[in-house]
DNA sequence: CTCCTTACTGAAAAGGGTTTTCACTTTCAG
DNA sequence: CTGAAAGTGAAAACCCTTTTCAGTAAGGAG
């Protein structure tokens, strides 16, 4: 399930759910945005395309986002409470320490180190959780690091 | 700075602190588990051995352990918010998704990985965060599968 | 040992994000 | 149309975490 109008809107009606005015609202917020953002910031944000939207139906629609797999959750330094659209069915993220871009990437071979970790904890990998911290290109090539907070 | 009476009683000495009754039954209490625990499981656990221990404390004792690098975080579905001790300096965990255990390892070569994902996304990586889930050996051999909710 | 400063503590209150409740509206199949 | 089911926002309830505050423990100086 990738992050994809019309994929979320299948995705939906095979549960027998509906793309509202409201989610498709809360939908472009966060393919919108270049950060990941809180319930908060996705409530902002939406609501100048749907104004009368309600922070219960933002909360709402995350957790049906966030089941049909159109989301991805960032961890950040103590919570993980932001979101961001999941572009493909397996990737991981990328987080800019300058100035909180994400950015999503596939590449992913976990051999080697899923091997090296069972044998040396003697238990069988079934899955992963990856996700960098870096300076996107905008950062990398500043001097100052304009340092974001979250 | 691992997890470690004497260890942690010399960070915390380094920064003007004391390592009180209280704090060291919430540092056994964190050592003596197998699984990563809420603060409230934390200040359950210490209880048993400091009754007068108040939740207060325990988050802020918390968050000294944190400071200091005493503490791991565990990321799971949807918080962050339980604990496991930092055995070593750099070492990321593994979940068992049998019965919980949290165990640590430190084998992570994660050169391949960062350099495919800066090639794809033009981000310079600087740091990552890790967490593995698997079957532990108690699990592992085991048909059935206890599951536990988190 | 006594005095004094600073760290530390628990109970209670405040705070703040998330979930639940409820009356009402929208959508859709028949 | 009509009935059933999904969806909605405001308000209330919830629950975890932080702050406040008055008092307690600890450690250095003399
Ligand atoms: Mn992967
Ligand atoms: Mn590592
Ligand atoms: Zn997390
Ligand atoms: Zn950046």
């Amino acid at each position: 399930m990738s992050f994809d109008a019309s994929e979320v809107s299948a995705a939906l009606a095979a549960r027998g759910l509906r793309l509202t005015r409201q989610r498709r609202a809360v939908l472009d917020a966060i393919a919108a945005a270049p950060c990941s953002q809180s319930p908060l910031q996705v409530y902002d944000a939406a609501r100048e395309q749907c104004p009368e939207l309600g922070l219960t139906t933002v909360y709402r629609t995350l957790e049906v986002l966030d089941e049909i797999g159109a989301l991805r959750r960032v961890h950040g330094d103590g919570h993980c409470e932001s979101f961001v659209p999941a572009g493909a069915e397996h990737g991981h993220t990328v987080v800019c320490s300058g100035c909180g871009r994400v950015t999503e990437f596939t590449a992913c071979d976990m051999r080697g180190i899923t091997d090296a970790a069972a044998l040396e904890t003697g238990y069988r990998i079934t899955d992963h959780f990856l996700q960098l911290t870096g300076l996107c290109a905008g950062c990398g090539t500043r001097d100052d690091q304009p340092r974001r907070d979250r």
